[in-house]
DNA sequence: CCTCCTAATGAACACGTGTCCAAAGATTCC
DNA sequence: GGAATCTTTGGACACGTGTTCATTAGGAGG
């Protein structure tokens, strides 16, 4: 019942020429006669012959596709990049396997051995939490797969990133906070001391520390980094943080999705904003300027960002440098109105 | 300086028997005595052996991989989807190829193209506005490729479909907007006549021209179906729609994207939702449960849909019965407070 | 002991491409 | 005019797997 497809034998046998022949019209038209070249064009073109990637990915060793692996798919931050490395890779060619990992190491091996197993010329990884990965990611790269890391990486990394500058993010947000009169100020996020530092929460710490804030109780302890319930484990520790006898008068949120839950229960709590409360979040996502008030937020220069991934990881696919590039980009912290003097009590 | 991988020969080698046994140990254990198959699960265990998917799909005539082309990756009514989908066919052993057609057939052709090359087992598609593909589609299907259609369908379509039942979906909202008392009800949204049936649309015009309601101005007829400035271009026409002498009364946003759009160009013009106008849109999108006032939504049963999808899909691929499946899910109507009846004036 | 059947293993081939080498014809140079 | 070089084309092989066929050993039945 399943027709075939053409293969380059059919063109060169339409054609009139042999098959490898055939294939120069594809790989290197200029050593052809011209009139050659244009026979075996209008062949291909008669039978819509189009090449066997999965024949072609064998002989030549690896697929003509890279992989995409982020933390969570449904976060936007990671749909604008897969959005736009998408354009990027198959511009040049390339196709695009993407799967998440929900920043476990368990889930993330999983994926990587299906990426492995198809050959993928190229991974760009959102790293798990965790480093439990770090040497089959080596032994994929010491195979000829380049890998680029995208969000967030392990201290001593071998491999190449692009990053924001967290810990300048998080840092200009607090002294935002503080600048304004705040010394209560809450870190909503994921906290890792120890098993997965968080740069988000390393530069919480160390901001809140130089301007000697209280933080001990402010920090959303509670929360783990399963990305599907983030949403209500933010609310959650959002209804908890306020409830305290002296509640924070300002609230960091880390994630565009974290940045749902603290608003959902600042509004169910009927809290009021700025007034009763300060709130800045990451993530510049359209409902952040469409609610109200609308949002004070840490916007990611997404667009260059993953562009900058994309270019990175073509070009040295195609000409392998084997140099680690590491690049970090600023935020942008966006005053909308969200932010402002605590009330005085 | 790339090592190479493992194989089979490698695998078989180090258990001392010959390469179809260590095969056997993969695709048919039972076949195998216990100790030899103790054998080969010890050297594969001890190599790290991954089966090389190029190879195998080149031998098998497919690869086991599916295709997902949706509309639009920003879209988070897609993105769900492709959350969801990408779990299902994981969990079977697949890896899912994506792009976007942003609803356009040259675009489509050209991701279609790769998907083909790749020799995908099964393609879930949005199809693109016009039926330019239908052939090649064919095509791909004659080849043993499955396809289902998601979201959209043309008129005659040979293929299985999982659909939202659209019109009931629009009449409903129209229904419930009219029997508030509005009589000037708009539709914002991409407008097709002709060339591009689109069913919301279809589904209006039904609705409003069985009530006798006026319509004629109140469609955005200065939509195009560009996804990427979909939001800008519900912004202008929700602009130009209140700015009419008989501005409607209310406003029905046929998508999650026209939505956002549409809230922000209300928000602008200072009017208030409900008093001044109602709205009601498409997808029950978290943010829209945030904004004052929380919207009315038309909600699709996106995780049904794709579990469907998904299901369908791999069951067709692992048995064909060539059977073609067409399913419509119910929309529900979500009412939280932004339609009210018109003010008199 | 011989035959027949089953269980268990091995060998050979094809999938369609990319790459390397060979061959033949045309052209240049001294 | 002959040798050397370039241009253009063809042939052979390998990539690692899945499949099909062949081979050997062992057990059951008479």
């Amino acid at each position: 019942m399943s027709s075939s497809m053409p293969t380059i034998h059919d063109v060169a046998a339409l054609a009139g020429v042999s098959p490898s022949t055939a294939k120069r019209a594809i790989h290197q038209p200029d050593k052809l006669a011209k009139e050659t070249l244009a026979k075996v064009l209008k062949a291909i073109d008669a039978l819509g012959y189009e090449p066997d990637q999965t024949a072609s990915a064998l002989r030549r060793g690896r697929n003509l596709s890279i992989g995409l692996l982020v933390g969570d798919i449904l976060e936007p931050f990671f749909t604008s990049l897969t959005h736009i490395i998408g354009q990027e890779v198959r511009a040049k060619g390339y196709s695009l396997l993407i799967a998440d990992n929900q920043y476990q190491a368990d889930l993330e091996l999983q994926n990587l051995k299906m990426f492995s197993g198809h050959k993928i010329s190229g991974l760009i990884i959102r790293p798990a939490y965790g480093n439990l990965n770090a040497e089959y990611l080596k032994r994929l790269e010491a195979r000829g797969t380049i890998i680029i890391e995208i969000d967030y990486t392990h201290d001593n990394s071998p491999f190449s990133h692009i990053l924001l500058n967290n810990e300048q993010a998080v840092g200009e947000a607090v002294r935002y906070l503080y600048d304004l009169g705040h010394e209560r100020i809450a870190f909503v996020g994921n906290h890792h001391t120890t098993e997965c530092p968080e740069e988000r929460h390393k530069g919480f710490l160390q901001t809140v520390k130089a301007l000697s804030l209280p933080y001990e109780n402010y920090l959303a302890k509670d929360m783990s980094n399963l990305s599907s319930v983030v949403e209500h484990q933010a609310y959650d520790a959002t209804i908890r943080l306020m409830q305290l006898s002296q509640a924070p008068t300002a609230l960091v949120s880390i994630s565009g999705m974290c940045g749902v839950g603290v608003f959902r229960a600042l509004k169910e709590l009927k809290l009021r904003i700025p007034e009763d409360v300060s709130l800045i979040t990451f993530d510049n996502y359209p409902w952040t300027n469409l609610v109200s008030p609308p949002l004070d937020v840490i916007e990611q220069p997404v667009e260059v960002m993953a562009k900058t991934t994309a270019e990175l990881l073509l070009s040295e696919i195609e000409s392998p440098t084997k140099a680690i590039t590491k690049k970090r980009f600023p935020a942008k912290l966006i005053r909308r109105g969200s932010c402002a003097p605590p009330k005085k009590s």
